[in-house]
DNA sequence: ACTAATTGTGCAAACGATTGCAGAAACGAT
DNA sequence: ATCGTTTCTGCAATCGTTTGCACAATTAGT
């Protein structure tokens, strides 16, 4: 591969002002600027990361953390971070952690000796804290999805307003007994739907059916169980709430394995608006998020966080989410 | 971040000594080794990637090139690579080119600049011949999903095997009238599939029932559109074998939009056996790829090929298919 | 005991880009 | 004509590692 000095020597310059030229921050002749730029054109001249890596400048590569490639949810995310990166001329470094707090420090740990210039994490849980002291050794670090503090800028969905729209509409659909089937209270995006869904029962001057309210539910299999086990208890809800499609669908299959009907006989209201919602039976009524926009803003903020540095306070942006109607609410 | 030459300090030794220590290929006192490791472990000394790299040793990252991280077939894989190279030390650089050979070159250019140690594309195809050249320009390629030509290590499903098992179950279950809908000929796998179909149905005496065999359809709108055309024209298959599970889910919504059930009206059989496929309603009777064991087989491959020099001839590696019998098919 | 072979070590030169420094060239002001 | 600016350029050092080379120290061979 073609390196600078063969550059300067077809362009008639030194090395320093190849460099110069096509860096931009120091001027050069007009006469040699182009000269440099017809070389680099005619040689195809990349500069070598690795030596501009050494030199301690900066290597355009970002590290995204996420829980799990094959939830649905993230995906689309990785999208918007992908293409929002390649706009910059960012490279995205992907790494799948299982929820395993030693596989997310071994990378951490492995990408930092590469000299990443930052992180985008979705994987911020109470547990890993730790993450938490990554600024302060000068690393720029985005949360995303997932919030944990407001230490670091984060880009979330408004959960609590999500969850409170999608209940609002069930209750005026005159659905009463609302069941809700979440996810683990510790992640504070379903501790915000829980409060989302209890505003509004209130508002509403309802009560919440404690017996059937059900949290750390995780998936469509355990879905699947826990409506199982409540249709079993002779729990006859109205409707169920839960707060990921995929436990929408495990749901939706328990309340037809003991012949009931959706929505007519239980109405199911999702959350997530997966790209497979619209296709299930019934289509599925559920609380879309913005998945690839906040892949968007994650990686526009990580951007100007590394290339202009972190001089503002830390900020928590909050997408709205989107009630979409379908056929699985009656 | 410390570096060698402290390490060096800290053992009382040379920083070649410490390097020569570390790679171990060149002999040193067992003295002044263990010294330096003991100084390693105190200091948690991480060797500098970009100096290694720079210095044209390996920098143990892969460049992974997918059409579609949304797309669900990709994501399992992913997760097979991941943590084989994880296991040999290696990093993963996830790329994303929509099927867009401008963006596909882009990541090419962008990461050949950084050296990467090898390449898994599962993107070739028809008109991406250039993948073809890298090996020639010392690039370790192993192909993974779709193959193009013989000449480059590939890891693929056997097609033609899961289509014939998949057309052979549907052929015993009595089914005559068996409708093929696939995706673009252009790329071998849906040939494969097409032409183990073939094979099913003419051992079985039967005929190809040309006007119900409908190629160059992707993805679950575009399932529901052919179909719903298909049974307009009133042609009445006893089955469909849609080859893919998404173009199967759009297959099946169109067959009860027009009020008919599956399987006792029309059987559905699939292909892929992703993760929501046993979720769906009726859960899909598909042909299952091992998804992960590709990753698995193809990360193995490039590392041995970047490791061991590419030694051997290219050999494309077969998997087998596996019929998943759920409930879509009568 | 003297050479020959072996083993281990440190020095210094790469790898390729960036950048402080000093000096050359060009220009304007007196 | 002299001096002072300004504008541009090249030299050389630097980043942290690896590795060829030469030399020192040890062991083996006669």
């Amino acid at each position: 591969m073609v390196n600078i000095k063969e550059v300067a020597k077809a362009a008639g310059v030194s090395a320093s002002t190849v460099s110069r030229a096509l860096t931009g921050k120091i001027p050069v002749s007009e006469d040699a600027r182009i000269r440099v730029m017809a070389a680099v054109e005619k040689m195809n001249y990349q500069p070598n990361a690795f030596a501009q890596g050494l030199k301690g400048g900066r290597i355009q590569t970002i590290g995204l953390v996420i829980p799990n490639v094959r939830s649905l949810v993230f995906p689309a995310a990785i999208r918007g971070i992908e293409d929002t990166a390649g706009q910059h001329g960012y490279t995205v470094v992907l790494c799948n952690t299982d929820e395993n707090i030693e596989k997310e420090r071994f990378y951490i740990e492995n990408l930092r000796r590469r000299l990443i210039d930052g992180f985008i994490f979705s994987t911020a849980r109470p547990g890993h804290e730790y993450l938490l002291d990554l600024p302060s050794e000068g690393v720029p670090v985005v949360f995303m999805i997932r919030q944990l503090g407001k230490s670091i800028n984060t880009v979330v969905l408004d959960n609590e307003g999500g969850a409170y729209e999608a209940t609002r509409y069930m209750l005026s659909r005159g659905l009463k007994k609302i069941a809700l089937i979440n996810g683990s209270l510790e992640l504070p995006l379903y501790r915000h739907r829980y409060e989302g869904y209890l505003r509004a029962l209130q508002e509403a001057g309802a009560v919440e059916p404690a017996d059937m309210v059900v949290h750390g539910i995780s998936g469509w299999d355990d879905g699947y169980q826990v409506m199982k086990e409540l249709l079993e208890k002779r729990h006859r809800p109205d409707a169920v709430f839960a707060t990921s499609d995929p436990k929408a669908m495990g749901i939706i299959r328990a309340i037809r394995d003991i012949g009931l009907r959706v929505p007519q006989d239980i109405s199911v209201m999702g959350f997530d608006n997966l790209d497979f919602s619209s296709q299930i039976d019934p289509p599925l009524t559920t609380v879309a998020q913005p998945f690839y926009e906040m892949g968007v803003r994650a990686c526009r903020r990580l951007i100007q966080m590394i290339e202009k540095g972190q001089n503002s306070r830390p900020k928590v942006e909050v997408l709205s989410a989107q009630l979409v109607i379908r056929k699985s609410v009656i």
